[in-house]
DNA sequence: TGGTGTCACTAAACCGGTTTAGACCCGCGC
DNA sequence: GCGCGGGTCTAAACCGGTTTAGTGACACCA
């Protein structure tokens, strides 16, 4: 049974073609990647010929005779736990596949695991040559990706511009105009203690959405009360909305988050508290997640087209493999989706966790 | 500058390390892959010869000549809507990369987009041999995909096990007794009245929970009030939520959900109609997101380890490679992991919404 | 008439491995 | 002393493309 005798006549290569149009096998390549010295009836002949008899490249072929891969790599470093509730991968990812389906491309997703480091995983795609460039996610302060890619000679992509100088092209979208919008909507609502969850410093979006927040609140006259540093997990995100509820009446009416996820953590932790949103205290998050549409309240959260981002992200790298030249890209800005969980802030300073009105 | 004039010594070829040890190009081979009739200080100086010119495989003319890729697949079906607050794709992923670093292998991503079918992306994967199987997720009802796949002949693992004749091996977790144990649980805190908010019936994992749903709540004598489908997404887990509300009277007092994010949506939805999770209302999740141990109330759930999920599929498709017998796994139970959206039943038959004690 | 250049095309090398066919040498048994 | 078998090794074919060097025909020009 497994031995169908599949007498399904390998599938046919150059050499077939080229017999079964009579001419010699480097003719045949030429007429197939359209250069000149072929004469226009007998590259119409050669077509034929390939078209009758079913060929399709190899790939492996191609990718030994070239030196190319054909093939994109994304390195996920973060952990597990905290990649698992961003929605902005597979957004990414979808946006970068919708350029591979008419480019012959592929994606080659690698995560750097217990055993394997970040570094170590960037060295094996490259001694492989598993991948022609990389998208650079996430980027750090002073990332040594950049030094090390560039050192093993593949082509890439940042997300965002890095800190470090950068022979790479880079896609990035303001997500400071993004805090800014909130920052302005809730002083619009009366909020004067204004604090922000954020994301860990030495990750450069993490770090340029504080600085962000703390730029728009001292520009719209309002204090930050407090910018607590997380690892932009649920976790964490919840032991800063704690460490927030217990400055007691120093406590501030409204908080910004760095991500829906932490958020939405806070929320709960708020709830917990006996605090309503937004009645005693007004959350935004960031990246405008799903759920943050049905939780109750629904999330205030700043919106990116992460979609539109890989795919623009995918085209530049392509690109550049290509040698074209390629510019840095700057994306529309995030927009702000109001919902349920802003509101005016209280009247007063808030007291106690279990003040009432 | 970019002309760093790398004289890098083009990385050695077996040609190199056959020069170097003063014999022939496939004696190399044999000594390099371990095969017999090489002596053995013959063998010893070759690879002392590869190890001082740094010499490594070139994975592309292994590729063309062996005919594989060293590449397995993940082709992912579900709109990235309903994928993207899913955490199960992320730990699977770590499992199978964590069985990689150690096997040279390499995982290709790819997404069924608009324009590129699920089906057109297989063949495009078999087409290129890109990959040399492929993993098998979220089964269907008549699943199409592995007489696809079959045909393709690619070789492929499956999570859990199909409902068509499948040549494949398969590696399953019985996630209907982790939908058992939750009924059980609300059976014991006195749940008379439950209802099951479903996955697709498409889907087998879905339909499967959904029976274990029915039976488990015929075994332990109670009524299964109903049981809503739905594609899984929050938004519908929330409009499922909606409709048992509405029941009035009838409404259940537990809701069993078939994952977490409907469970979350779902929770959002009752506290917006004034129900008191878990006074009035008591819910279970699946999957054991991280969000889910941070809301308030924090949910109770099914967990299920999907990075050993990952890793166990990972070794089994590479034993199924590698053509060595490949058995059926079953994986551990699921475990319930009880927190606070389950609770004692409300005394008497739950009346209007907002039926007060 | 012969030299030069262009065009269309062929033959063969090449990418870097694996694998097969066969050569050579050795010891053994008869 | 010869045939045979086994172990070690070489040469070359092979995977399926790309690319280069070179050939022959022909037109053009001096």
């Amino acid at each position: 049974m497994s031995e169908d005798a599949e007498q399904a006549a390998a599938r046919p290569t150059i050499t077939d073609v080229a017999r079964h149009a009579g001419v010699s096998k480097g003719l045949v390549s030429f007429a197939l990647n359209g250069r000149p010295g072929v004469s226009a009836e007998t590259r119409a002949r050669i077509l034929a010929s390939a078209e009758a008899l079913g060929w399709t490249p190899s790939l492996r072929a191609r990718s030994l005779s070239v030196d190319r891969s054909y093939a994109l790599g994304l390195v996920i470093g973060r952990s597990v736990d905290v990649i698992a509730a961003d929605p902005f991968f597979h957004a990414f990812i979808a946006g970068v596949e919708s350029e591979f389906s008419t480019a012959g491309q592929v994606l080659v997703l690698a995560q750097a695991t217990p055993g394997r480091e970040e570094a170590a995983t960037y060295r094996g795609l490259a001694a492989d040559k598993r991948v022609d460039g990389v998208f650079l996610t996430d980027l750090r302060a002073g990332d040594d990706r950049i030094a090390l890619v560039q050192e093993l000679g593949l082509a890439a992509v940042t997300l965002g511009r890095p800190d470090v100088p950068s022979p790479f092209p880079s896609v990035s979208v303001d997500d400071g105009s993004g805090i800014r919008a909130a920052v302005e909507h809730l002083v619009a609502l009366g909020h004067r203690r204004i604090a922000h969850v954020a994301g860990p410093s030495s990750m450069l979006h993490g770090r340029r959405r504080a600085d962000a927040f703390v730029a728009a609140a001292i520009a719209n006259g309002v204090e930050p009360v407090a910018v607590v540093e997380t690892d932009f997990s649920a976790i964490d995100g919840a032991r800063a909305t704690r460490e927030l509820i217990a400055l007691g009446a120093d406590r501030p009416t409204a908080i910004v988050y760095s991500n829906d996820l932490m958020a939405l953590a806070g929320l709960g932790v708020a709830q917990r508290a006996g605090l309503r949103v937004p009645q005693d205290l007004s959350i935004t998050g960031f990246d405008n997640t799903e759920l943050g549409e049905h939780t109750f309240p629904s999330i205030t959260t700043v919106a990116t087209d992460a979609t539109d981002w890989g795919a623009r992200s995918a085209r530049l790298l392509l690109a550049a493999i290509a040698k074209q030249p390629a510019e840095n890209i700057d994306l529309p800005e995030p927009r702000l989706v109001v919902r349920e969980s802003t509101a005016t802030a209280p009247n007063a300073h808030p007291r106690g966790i279990d003040a009432a009105p």
